[in-house]
DNA sequence: TGGTTATATAGTTATTTATTCATACAAATC
DNA sequence: GATTTGTATGAATAAATAACTATATAACCA
């Protein structure tokens, strides 16, 4: 409760050092998983709570099947855990960091909207 | 200089919450933007400083037409600012956030797979 | 003006992949 | 054992796109 997560700019910035090929692809390959709507919807309804195949169908609008391999493909990845219950299949958020990587992209995401919106503003006036 | 980066927990978890569909489409080419090595490589080199898209060209081993290309992708969905000198034109990073990404997912990234590889040991032994 | 250099852009090809439909599998219940 | 329910998977299709080649643009210089 009232969990912080404190970064230094510094290391931050040492991201650019030494990082051999098979890392950035491996880096590539995560955010590739992270830029599907598809996905970040699913992702999404797993943020509260893990959920079964069934109810994540039900939330957002769309196939069993669909959903279903997304669900095996995020999981063969180690971004999604899952836990069999019978029937029943429950997934769940194996990294938080992912929720994070989200959190941040969409604040940025949305700043950057609103900078080209201003600058359209000024433009115009 | 020794700048902190801070963030509740409480504050990323209602990242699920009444985020529109659009929204989710932009976050999502966000991370597609991030998702090819190659681009990854690029933004790298512009982690120190700006660049000229031939220093790009010699840094990383990739056609000058490839790179130009990819530039002017970040730089139409605004990651990458452009500025022209005569007859060179240098880039550099727009918003500092794509840097903290990209450096998070690496981090998770690299804890995933040495939580594989201890489970793996475990395995084997 | 002509030539050189730095960057951008068409057109093309090959690859990847999200989605759908149909079906398979597997656990529970009758 | 047969049926139902929840989930996974194979095949097919359509769309997106990274990379290449060749060429265009545009600024600088002789």
């Amino acid at each position: 409760m009232g969990n912080k997560f404190t970064i230094e700019e510094d290391e931050v910035k040492k991201w650019n050092l030494r990082m051999p090929e098979e890392m950035l692809t491996a880096v590539a390959n995560r955010f590739k998983l992270l830029s599907e709507p598809m996905r970040l919807k699913i992702i999404r309804t797993l943020c509260e709570n893990e959920r079964t195949v069934q109810e994540i169908v039900n939330e957002i609008s769309a196939s069993q099947a669909n959903v279903s391999k997304h669900l095996a493909l995020m999981h063969d990845n180690g971004i999604v855990n899952r836990r069999k219950e019978g029937l029943k299949c429950y997934y769940s958020i194996a990294d938080n960091s992912i929720i994070f990587a989200c959190y941040l992209t969409s604040k940025s995401v949305v700043e950057n909207l609103q900078d080209r919106l201003s600058w359209l503003q000024k433009v115009e006036s």
